[in-house]
DNA sequence: GTTCTTGCAAAGGATTTGCATCCTC
DNA sequence: GAGGATGCAAATCCTTTGCAAGAAC
């Protein structure tokens, strides 16, 4: 299957990764638990932390927030965005207007009213392609 | 001060919201209340994480990422960016040719390497705006 | 004076870690 | 068999809460 990322195949492993497979949505570690519980009672719910970890790392899937963890306050006032680096996680600014995307305000399909467009480039940062060299 | 938001004007309040005013960058709870420490030695972290609240609130300052807290897997794996609801935090789809913005690859100034676009388009979703009428 | 805030300590939730055991390769 | 994976429990990190004492309006 999927696992030439160098991963054993586990049945535990390849049981969360049909199920996330076929969930939809923005599931948090503890929604995939209850999934896997119920075909194998006997999981541990770091079992599943671990294995999403390796999911992520590995590219197989991606997380919905690059920088979750901590409350982080926006200190800069002006319209901008973030540059995320996916190798050391820095996040720096961007003024809006140097990245020049023209969003759309308003309705959206759906009936969802725009009004604010927070944009992550993700990437790789100066400091981090020299390194990957 | 910019306390017309109901808010009482206490020194520890003044002290946080001068040094946020004053800090560059995404700073955490924590690094605040370093900051703040040296000024008010007295201060608690729990004061800190309630004024970051109350400023958040009143949109005086913004926050990161809007969907911080736990982590969660993305299961969709077509192209797509995120609706984020402000007032609900619900999280929905949106087919990024749906959304149609020219997002430049490659590199950008800064030498940063863009190698994927995440945007989180703010607003009301369409049962909130209902409920705002 | 009444109400909102603070500071402290304890509680809570999410995630990780250590370690013995078990399963792939 | 050797090394990675699992399950469990304890530990950790981040954040919130309860409450008595103190400050703002």
């Amino acid at each position: 299957m999927c696992e030439n990322a160098g991963l054993a195949v586990t049945h535990q492993r390849h049981v969360i990764y049909e199920i996330l497979k076929n969930m939809h949505g923005h599931p948090s570690p503890e929604e995939v638990y209850a999934r896997v519980k119920r075909r194998i009672p006997s999981i541990s719910l770091a079992t599943v932390y671990k294995n999403l970890h390796l999911f992520i790392e590995s590219g197989i899937f991606h997380e919905v927030s690059l920088h979750h963890g901590s409350l982080r306050v926006e200190t800069n006032h002006r319209p901008h965005h973030h540059l995320v680096c996916t190798r050391c996680k820095s996040i720096s600014d961007i003024d809006a207007k140097e990245l020049g995307l023209a969003a759309k305000h308003g309705k959206l399909p759906g009936g969802f009213l725009a009004q604010r467009y927070a944009v992550d480039v993700l990437g790789l940062c100066a400091e981090c392609q020299r390194k990957a060299d």
